[in-house]
DNA sequence: GCGACAG
DNA sequence: ATCTTGTCGC
């Protein structure tokens, strides 16, 4: 525990940041309480009006987070984004400390939260069980799913063929996700529920989300977006 | 003490 | 995430 006694501010000094002196208990505390407000139930797909993909670009000291809306049939509808200076360093485990606020500011220029919000990360596939998804799943109140390129937490095996998905287990044997492989020889994908979505709903809905890509069309316009509007900076 | 470690 | 061009393979 003594790591986790290290301030986040001692690592900030490391990399050139500037976050607030939080303590690791102190965040772990914030996490195991929102983790508290977590909800897992079945999400129907055709049940969903409106669908957002967020992800998140850097630009030397700044964030630009990027938030698309799309339709029930994957249409774009409209594109959010809001640049401003990050103040936390990124530690495995802590993303949402760092991601979060930039994401929420642009959640703030909708009128209306989507009906589910897909991020890249994890969901429930968390060391405490809070990842990104549920984080900003449970400060929103709305539905969410993580979709991450790579494994931080669990346990599950390779999938081999292209559509098989094997289930992702905490150290409990808990499932907590799935291990996806969504495209032609490419790394598989990892899926796991992030607010008011279990875990085979989520499987079931991004499978539905995924259209040639190997990332679900939410986060891949999001990422798309979120490179473009940098370089037209 | 060592290894693991989303974006 | 980001720094970066070409290139090997399906």
């Amino acid at each position: 525990m003594q790591v986790m006694k290290r301030k986040v501010a001692d690592i900030d000094r490391i990399t050139n940041g500037c976050s607030e002196a939080f303590e690791f208990s102190d965040l772990m505390d914030v996490q195991n309480k929102l983790r508290e407000k977590v909800e897992l139930n079945f999400l129907d797909f055709d049940e969903l009006e409106t669908i957002a993909g967020i992800d998140v670009s850097y630009i030397d000291e700044e964030a630009l987070g990027i938030v698309v809306l799309l339709d029930r049939e994957l249409n774009l509808i409209q594109v959010l984004s809001h640049r401003e200076r990050v103040n936390f360093p990124y530690i495995p485990g802590f993303l949402a400390f760092r991601e979060a606020p930039v994401i929420l500011k642009c959640f703030e220029q909708l009128e209306k939260l989507p009906d589910l919000a897909v991020f890249d990360g994890q969901g429930i596939a968390h060391p405490r069980g809070l990842g990104i998804a549920s984080h900003v799943g449970v400060l929103l109140g709305i539905p969410t799913i993580g979709v991450a390129k790579s494994r931080l937490h669990g346990y599950c095996e390779q999938p081999k063929q292209v559509g098989e998905a094997t289930v992702l287990r905490n150290e409990r044997g808990e499932k907590i996700g799935y291990c996806y492989m969504s495209k032609p020889k490419t790394k598989p994908i990892i899926i796991s529920p992030g607010h008011k979505c279990d875990a085979d709903s989520a499987l079931s809905i991004v499978k539905r989300l995924i259209k040639g890509y190997k990332l679900p069309e939410p986060v891949r316009l999001a990422h798309y977006y979120s490179q473009k509007l940098k370089s037209g900076i």
